[in-house]
DNA sequence: GCTTACCGTAAGCCATGACTTACGCAAAAC
DNA sequence: GTTTTGCGTAAGTCATGGCTTACGGTAAGC
């Protein structure tokens, strides 16, 4: 379904305050909708809608168990966006380099 | 400034398309806010909205020239994201392998 | 000193999206 | 078969925030 996890979609995704709430009580292991939105300040549709994001972005896996449905975090959702980061990050870090050197800044060089 | 980098507000940050390519122009090297706008949809002063909000979330540095200010990317933020992204993994890995084992689901084991 | 270039801020407008209640559907319980 | 439980979807409301134009302020150029 969402297994190609763009590091856009995940972004969008974990930038709600709620969504990151979710994403922090599927942290322990999986849960059903109705135990996840019982410890989350809004009402149960919103928590399916905000699952459904979280879904469509590829951080959650979803399994049927009997009438309730299981959520839980996919690795391959966040490790899209590590690989994405560790790209930034090289660039981040080269680009600090390159103006350590310009910048005298008394630092002993 | 925003040296501290909280994962929350680095996440908000990069959900904007926007403030993404503002970064994504940033990755070759460090620009000013002039030619950072000449490359984007939007207007010069949007662009020195979104830097603020960059620099306060400890993804972006700024140091005066002159005249112009120049932003760079500062890897302490991505640094602080791959640090929460981390352990979100290794939850997720963890979970992951839980329900592997939990669910036969005939594959040959 | 005056002008020009470069930038941040303020105020206002408007679209996106997060939340709610109401509804419909499928699977278990009895 | 009927009821109950658990969940997703639809429609509508309202706040958040991204964009614009207008303005003010600082550093270089002449």
């Amino acid at each position: 379904m969402g297994d190609v996890s763009k590091p856009e979609a995940i972004l969008a995704a974990l930038a709600d305050p709620t969504r990151r709430a979710i994403v922090t009580r599927l942290r322990p292991g999986a849960l059903s909708v109705g135990a996840l939105a019982d410890g989350l300040p809004v009402s149960r549709p919103a928590v399916s809608q905000h699952l459904r994001v979280l879904c469509d972005a590829g951080l959650l896996d979803v399994h049927k168990s009997g009438t309730r449905r299981l959520y839980q975090l996919s690795p391959g959702g966040v490790q899209a966006l590590r690989t994405y980061l560790d790209g930034l990050w090289d660039d981040a870090l080269a680009g600090f380099l390159t103006a350590a050197k310009s910048s005298p800044s008394a630092k002993g060089d």
